[in-house]
Parts: C-alpha cells; sequence; structure tokens
RNA sequence: CGGGGCGUAGCGCAGCCCGGUAGCGCGCUUCGUUCGGGACGAAGAGGUCGUGGGUUCAAAUCCCGCCGCCCCGACCA
C-alpha cells in the first residue's frame, strides 16, 4: 500500500521509523550533527502534548517560569554527583562577543543548579513553601548516538522543580507528577505506561530516587517516556536553600523535579505506528479527521465541495480538529495513502455518490485499507459519529498496544532463560536483589538494563533470579533506547 | 570513541572495477485528458558529482588528505 516508500516494520525497524517521520514531514535533520528541525506537523503533535500537560500541571497547583539558557560553570560544580553525571555532555561557551570568557558557560542540559541557585534567595520562611514550578525550555546535550526525537543533542521538554518543607511533602509530589504523566500517556498519548522506580545505576545524577514511566516500543524496546525525581536535599545543601521552620529551627528544603520531552513523540510514534505510517492517537492527533472531496466532472465539483464545507463545519463546531483536501492536483487514492502516512485517525469521503445520499464515508486509520471503511454515515449525525469514533480508535490503540506489551513481558527465573528473552527483544520479569556490579554484567553481557522496578508489586518478597539473595524486588529488565 | 555504510538534480538511486558529451525513477513547472485506494500524454526547468590536493591530453571515475551525515555498538531524557 505504501508503494515501498517506507521499509516494512519487521524488516528495517530503524529505517521504518527515520522515513516515516520525514516522509510524514514531522522532522528534517539539522545540519549540525545530532539536532532536528521539528517541522509543523511534529510540531503540532509536540503543542498538543504541551497543552494536555500544562493543564494538568496547573490543575494540581503548579505555575509556569522561565530561567536563563546560559548557566555559570561554577553552579554546575556545586553539586558534585549532578557535575560528574553531565559534564561529558556539556556544551560550553568560552568565546562570545569576540572575547574570550572569563567563566565559561554552559547551554543549560537540565536547570536544577540556575533554578535552586534562585530558591535559595526566594526561600526565606516555611510560608515560602511549597514551591511548585515548571517551565518549558529546550536543552542541549551533547550527545554521542543521536536518532530524532529518541535522542537529539537539543530537545525540547519541560521541568518541574519543586521545593517543600518536609520529605513526605517531596516523594508525595514526586509520585503525584509521577501518576500525572502515566495519566496523560494512557488517557491522551494511548500508550500503555508502566510506573516504577529506577535502579541506582540508572538513576539521574543528583537524586536520591528516580522514578519513571516505561513504555514498550513497537519492536519490544523501553522506552523511559518520563522521570520524576525525589532530589532529597541534595541541592539544597548545595545550593543553601533553607527556611526558617514554625518551630524556629532552619531547616533545608526538600526537592523534586520531574521531565517529559519531544522523546514523547517519539514514543507515540513508536507506539502506534504500522507498515503504513504513523497512526496518531486521537486525543493528540494535529488534524482528527480529514475530508477528502471526490468528484470526476466539473458538474459535480460544487456539490461535493458544498457538502464538504457543510460537515467540516459540522465537525469543527463541535470542536473536532478537522482539515479538508481539496487539492485538485492528486487522486482521491493518493490522498488516502498520504493522510494513512501521516497517521489521522479518521478519514471522511465525500463524492457524488455521498452527496446523492446525503451521507458520507468514514474511515480509520486503525483498520487501515477498506477494512475500516464504514459507508453511509448520515450528514445529521457526522459530529456524534466522529466523536464516538474517536473514543473507539483511542481505546483500541490503547488495547492493542497494551495487549503487545503483555505478550512480550516473560516472567524468567534462570539466567539461560533470561537471555533467550532478551535476544527475542522481549522483556524479562524477574526477582531482583542483585548488585549493581551484576546489574551492569547483565548489561555487558546482555545488553539488557534495568527498566524499573514497577510500583505495584506483590505483598512478598522473593529469591534474586541471579544473585539468589533473599527479599528481593520484582524488576523488568529489557533492550533500551 | 570502535565497527560498517554513504556523500552525483528537491528526494531515492545508477554511473566508478575498465578515465573520454552526467543519467534513471519520483517530485517540480505549463497545457490537455483524468479523479471512489498512490492516473496518463506532451512539452519543459533543474547538477561547480561533499571538499582540498595529486596523477593524466582528459577525473564523478584512479591516488592521498580532510569534512559531513546515516546505521550498528559502548554512554545518556
Amino acid at each position: 500500500m505504501a508503494e515501498g516508500k517506507i521499509p516494512s516494520r519487521s524488516d528495517d525497524y530503524s529505517g521504518w521509523y527515520l522515513r516515516t517521520i520525514q516522509e510524514a514531514k514531522m522532522v528534517d535533520y539539522g545540519p549540525v550533527k545530532g539536532t532536528m528541525v521539528i517541522r509543523p506537523y511534529g510540531y503540532a503533535l509536540w503543542e498538543n502534548v504541551q497543552q494536555a500537560l500544562d493543564t494538568r500541571f496547573k490543575a494540581t497547583g503548579h505555575v509556569n517560569a522561565y530561567f536563563p539558557l546560559f548557566i555559570p560553570y561554577s553552579f554546575l560544580q556545586k553539586e558534585a554527583e549532578h557535575v560528574e553525571g553531565f559534564s561529558p555532555e556539556l556544551a560550553l561557551v568560552t568565546h562570545a562577543g569576540g572575547e574570550e570568557l572569563a567563566e565559561p558557560v554552559v547551554v543549560r542540559p537540565t536547570s536544577e543548579t540556575i533554578i535552586n541557585h534562585y530558591y535559595s534567595q526566594w526561600v526565606q520562611s516555611w510560608r515560602d513553601l511549597p514551591i511548585l514550578i515548571n517551565q518549558w525550555a529546550n536543552v542541549v546535550r551533547w550527545e554521542l548516538r543521536t536518532r530524532p526525537f529518541l535522542r537529539t543533542s537539543e530537545f525540547l521538554w519541560q521541568e518541574g522543580h519543586t521545593a517543600h518543607a518536609a520529605f513526605e511533602e517531596a516523594e508525595e509530589e514526586t509520585l503525584k507528577m509521577l501518576g500525572v504523566y502515566a495519566d496523560f500517556a494512557v488517557n491522551e498519548a494511548a500508550i500503555p505506561v508502566i510506573q516504577g522506580r529506577k535502579s541506582e545505576n540508572e538513576r539521574f545524577a543528583g537524586a536520591d530516587n528516580t522514578y519513571t514511566i516505561e513504555a514498550m516500543m513497537g519492536d519490544g524496546k523501553g522506552l523511559q517516556s518520563g522521570t520524576s525525581h525525589n532530589l532529597g536535599q541534595n541541592f539544597a545543601k548545595a545550593f543553601d536553600i533553607q527556611f526558617l521552620d514554625q518551630d524556629n529551627e532552619r531547616k533545608y528544603v526538600w526537592q523534586t523535579s520531574w521531565g517529559l520531552s519531544t522523546r514523547m513523540v517519539g514514543a507515540i510514534i513508536m507506539t502506534h505506528g504500522d507498515d503504513n505510517g504513523l497512526v496518531m492517537p486521537p486525543r493528540l492527533a494535529p488534524h482528527q479527521v480529514v475530508i477528502v472531496p471526490i468528484w470526476r466532472k466539473e458538474s459535480e465539483r460544487e456539490a461535493v465541495l458544498a457538502l464538504t464545507d457543510e460537515v467540516e463545519a459540522k465537525l469543527r463546531d463541535a470542536g473536532i480538529r478537522v482539515t479538508s483536501d481539496r487539492d485538485d492536483s492528486h487522486t482521491a487514492g493518493w490522498k488516502f495513502n498520504e493522510w494513512e502516512l501521516k497517521g489521522v485517525p479518521i478519514r471522511i469521503e465525500i463524492g457524488p455518490r455521498d452527496v446523492a445520499k446525503n451521507a458520507v464515508v468514514f474511515a480509520r486509520r486503525d483498520r487501515p485499507g477498506r477494512e475500516g471503511k464504514e459507508f453511509g454515515i448520515a450528514v445529521d449525525s457526522v459530529a456524534a459519529t466522529a466523536q464516538q469514533w474517536l473514543d473507539d480508535i483511542h481505546d483500541s490503540l490503547l488495547a492493542r498496544a497494551t495487549a503487545f506489551r503483555d505478550e512480550n513481558i516473560i516472567d524468567v527465573d534462570d539466567y539461560e532463560q533470561f537471555k533467550a528473552v532478551i535476544a527475542n527483544n522481549q522483556w524479562a520479569r524477574v526477582w531482583w536483589a542483585g548488585s549493581n556490579a551484576q546489574e551492569q554484567q547483565i548489561k555487558e553481557e546482555t545488553s539488557a538494563t534495568l527498566r524499573c522496578f514497577p510500583l505495584d508489586q506483590p505483598d512478598e518478597r522473593g529469591i534474586c533470579f541471579f544473585s539468589g539473595n533473599p527479599n528481593a524486588e520484582i524488576a523488568l529488565f529489557g533492550k533500551g533506547y
């Protein structure tokens, strides 16, 4: 159907991904290694991600602010683990204004340091807490191995940075925002995610605990799709963020940070896409409905376009994001394929036969080709039908992705089986209480990483499948992006 | 940073072994016929062959250097 325009996912998953996003005009490569241009169709998806998240942030009491892109290098150095974690991938500005700078300036890889520099000034009293700030920004990390959306040297994200009076409040905030991400992923992006805790090896540099929403892509690889960190008092101590509590004691604040990036766009593509191209989750799709008017003779054109106008207006009035493709330099069949490549959830076809019946044809993207078509949808019911279809498609995408994920998580209790499961691009679900070194050993031997310890654990503990240690937790291992 | 691949028209590629007028498909422009699953015809436009040097009467092609990008791995959202 795609006429060889894109490789099939089974033949060449990476090629499928790279070609699809370019053919669909989501992205172009930037002129500098590892950078990308997010084209209007890709950016529209990101804007819908932003809106859905921003609404949730506001609803949970957060406010937006903006901090500078340039950060003094000395700020990074204040937190030892943090600078150690990030220095390999920092972009440093050493010259500006035609002169060498007295102190090099880093382009932010994340904003903990600069934000906490200000928090130390803004926080005096327990009455100043909590601080619940989010920032939408770009960040730069000089990556060795890049891939559009999944890992680029510059990417867009939001980063929440909060400060609290008590440890419990910070832990609650960390998990609350993880829950917000999970809710967003499931209910907006139709991506089933597992909420979990990262291992020490995988933890954010400078965090006491890192939590993740972990998703399985169409090739079985894992993708950390959003993270939430409990920073403890590490940055509070490094930046001296203290407040006078109600008991008249000076105390360090407890902090969190949490982020979700344009990587989510990659997650959406790799979770739902098929061999015909993108499949957009209905609630985030730039266009939820595309209307393709069809006419044979000039005499039919007017009536077809009149009905197109009518249907488009009904959908728009119902709050549905709709567009119509009236370009007469392409045939209807060409347009069908093109909009399928772009993943629009619902296509409505309107031709002379439909005009005669005062009805239209609906086609759903999650069932490509003729199987997904339904004829004779009455014009009066287009808005209600479209709304219902969008919900159905969302549910069906989520159900399909959930089934795929669950089929590919295998319970494992010995290392040979573990290796076989990983080699088969699946995830292994195991009891784990091994050391960091043993976790590293598994990574070297199988290239699988500990994706997370799911928050949802059985009541009892088990015996570690690898070390034999008691008191093990359930962990998921798999290859990751 | 290791391994592999590729730089020739907007995109995808052939041409390179064996040096001699730069080609094909798609796309683009104009006109006409078309249009319910990637239409057809005609006429056009478009390339300092990544870059610097060397060999040669002559280099996309042979030799040396450099640069860039992609893919696979190690590090990371």
